[in-house]
DNA sequence: GCTGTCATGTAACAGGTTACATGATTCG
DNA sequence: CGAATCATGTAACCTGTTACATGACAGC
């Protein structure tokens, strides 16, 4: 139970409707936190529902109206309650890790390549990550507040790809192509 | 859908009973996969069905008699197809990740608690791990097949603890106890 | 007219979590 | 005798994914 919250702190950065934050959660937030507009969707009724959201609808020239949310009082006063509680250590899920655990019990060799297409990817995202990090901050000494926190929560997705290109490499380094 | 194939993997280590297979996922295995018991009991009993895996009841002298779960040839098949599936770069899911940022929203300082908490957890997770590699593979650079891929998959778990201290560390030392 | 985008949603299903139940045995 | 461990499971619930549906407008 933390896709309300997460909502929650993407509302209060910026209201907006269910379609932008399921695109803002494919970016910014996204690092650490993903969902599908139908899941979003869903829990914004409910939130609703409970009064942690105000709607209004809104509407745009040449598009369809749309309902932006914001956060009610109520909503804050849960979110800060959340930030308080206690947060256990989640454990990575990924499955391309077990794959390599397994390597033996299969094609090998194509196993390699999987790892070679996932280093790529965490390539391109951490250059995306340093052209975003180089754009929207410029001056990370003198940042404060939000701001500082976003940056940090950006600088936690680049080290992030950092390990994955660090522990590939390793792995790819260590196996070598045509192996038992 | 991956938990079935995970428990092909362990099953295909060594045979063994559910509970057997939910303490190894708190261990070797889980480093990137986790499952508790009342789910694997469901999952195994599924496959069973599905004829990937064979049972046999093994007496205990002194304790409940345990079903023993082993691989078929079915079941091989499954592994090595999935092995050769394409696999997707999966989000990491981080609660304390979406509290960093939202710390302006709340209580900065506890928020940094929490940061500090989790930080010594994976202090002491590495020491752990570190701890597992003396003991289980004292001479790296000669193992091969299997073992080498069960050691790769450690370090990668060493290696994404070693990313959360450092990423953990930068945020406790940009940000300052008593700040705005 | 067709395709693509914006915008909101429903329905069905698969996967995962939490709480509880049972029964035997060992250990203090 | 009570608590802890071993072992297997059921039931209810919550979360997340996939597929599909609708309607309006923009651009080719």
């Amino acid at each position: 139970m933390a896709l309300e919250h997460a909502l929650l702190v993407a509302l209060r950065e910026r209201p907006a409707s269910g379609l932008e934050l399921a695109r803002r959660f494919d970016r910014s937030i996204g690092f650490f936190w993903h969902a599908t507009h139908q899941q979003i969707y869903r829990v914004l009724a409910r939130m609703e529902g409970d009064g942690w959201l105000t709607v209004r609808t809104v509407a745009q020239s040449g598009r369809p109206d749309k309902k932006e949310y914001d956060v009610s009082a109520a909503g804050r006063e849960v979110l800060a309650d959340w930030l308080a509680a206690d947060t256990t250590v989640e454990p990575l899920r990924s499955e391309l890790a077990v794959k390599l655990r397994a390597a033996s019990y299969g094609d090998r060799a194509r196993v390699r390549r999987l790892a070679e297409e996932h280093l790529a990817e965490h390539h391109a995202r951490l250059a995306a990550y340093h052209r975003m990090a180089a754009d929207q901050y410029p001056d990370p000494e003198s940042l404060t507040g939000a701001d500082r926190d976003r940056f940090l929560v950006l600088r936690g997705g680049v080290r992030l790809e950092e390990f994955w290109i660090g522990w590939l490499s390793e792995y790819l380094e260590t196996t070598t192509e045509g192996q038992r």
